[in-house]
DNA sequence: CGAAGGCTTGATAGACCTCAAACACAGTGG
DNA sequence: CCACTGTGTTTGAGGTCTATCAAGCCTTCG
């Protein structure tokens, strides 16, 4: 896909991911809207498997996914992965870059994936303009933290089949929350190695889950592409409740 | 102990837990650490096991740490715990509370401690006026957002010893940064329960693990109180990095 | 001295891991 | 059109780290 096609087809103000994002945790004005789209960035394609930003970088600039699937992750010294979040459209994983110099972990491309490139000072000019945007930026951060304890808690204290369920819901919820899924159905580029990664688990096992999960007629999932059959069931498997993820519309 | 012996002892601008706090993260103006010793907040003593504020509430005030030892936690559907930060004096660790309006965790106290209960208004109010004050606390956010990242990690990628030895150098370095330990020796009112719950283990199983940890001459853990035996070896078996805390002056 | 909270120990069990190989499927090239 | 390759998925057998259950023991404290 190339820079043209970007740029004419997806950065339209009323499909613009970064406003289509702070829709979803926040109600900015039309003029902080205007200020946001103003906002000058570079536009870089990725290879899956891609580094965005790597562990031990001092970024300069914030990556605003535009499209694709990505991940924050960190190694320990055995060389495992720990994924420790997802982000899709409109996310902005590094913000914290702003406030914290040294990156203590990667971000990674899991699928191919487009983003833009925002140079810091871009940003600090338009926080000191616009307080609250400052304030949402803010909040996206504590969302983050909010999302990475309730992993936490799935690692530490669930079990395989509910973390892997309680993954699946998150994804559908903020994938609905953009918009990017048709009912319970959406593209889902992420393999099974992946979801291991962000679980705590081997892939081996996560695979025998899904078995379980396809054969209780609760999910679908192969090639890329997820189908919550039985919603209800699930978030229950899931002990599933979207408070943690702080959206102003909670599309149920 | 009384509220009149914390005013006159523990409030003293040299040994503000709030300052001394901030000082390791950042470097306020004087103007800048007059504006925080002069923020209104009422204290409040908690029994061990008291919460803080609790999962669900909408607070209208942050909670000072003043003394003690508190802890965040969940709790899930089953009734099991996890943890998933403690906090010491000067630290604020329901500052999100600022921009999220329902916890979506709990704050207890592991020991018995001392909060200072501080009003969203008088903070709101200051980092109006001290943007830079505003980036601390941004920052201070931040930073509990890479400790989560960090232990998740843990969780999900390390064995239990790695993450008990893990969990004691991170406590010794940011009890060290605010001058509350001497040496490599502190006192930390923690159970082995307490442990187990932050790193998703079973008590019976830190308790294993600690014996050995002891019987290497690694650490010395009891009554509350720990004591690094070797800190070189003990950081190695933790695969200890403290770029993660964001400590401005890394206490070797 | 009794009670409570925390620590320690032993025996057993199970969820999940490791290793290893085979299978499915899409894309590539001859 | 069909091998060939690569990535991702599936299956099987065995192993282990950590959990569970159940007592007993030690301090501290009223």
């Amino acid at each position: 896909m190339s820079v043209t096609t970007v740029q004419s087809n997806l950065l339209h103000p009323d499909r613009h991911p970064l406003l289509r994002k702070i829709a979803t945790i926040a109600e900015p004005t039309e003029e902080e809207r205007r200020a946001l789209l103003n906002l000058p960035f570079s536009i870089k394609s990725l290879p899956q498997h891609a580094d965005i930003v790597s562990d031990g970088d001092r970024p300069t600039q914030c990556a605003l996914i535009l499209e694709g699937f990505t991940c924050r992750y960190k190694l320990t010294h055995a060389g495992k992965r720990q994924i420790m979040s997802f982000h899709i459209p409109g996310d902005i994983p590094d913000l914290q870059s702003l406030y914290i110099e040294v990156m203590d972990h990667g971000i990674g491309a899991v699928a191919p994936s487009t983003v833009g490139y925002i140079p810091h000072d871009a940003i600090r000019d338009l926080i000191r303009r616009y307080p609250a945007i400052a304030a949402t930026f803010w909040r996206d951060t504590l969302i983050d933290a909010a999302v990475f304890r309730q992993w936490m808690m799935g690692i530490g204290r669930r079990s395989a089949h509910g973390r892997i369920a309680h993954l699946l819901c998150e994804l559908t919820t903020r994938f609905r929350a953009i918009g990017a899924a048709a009912d319970y159905s959406l593209d889902l580029p992420i393999t099974q190695v992946d979801i291991a990664d962000s679980l705590g688990l081997t892939p081996v096992h996560v695979n025998r889950v899904l078995q379980e999960l396809r054969r209780d007629d609760l999910i679908e999932l192969r090639r890329g592409h997820l189908r919550i059959k039985n919603w209800d069931r699930l978030s229950e498997v899931a002990e599933f409740d979207p408070t943690y993820l702080h959206l102003t519309q909670t599309a149920a």
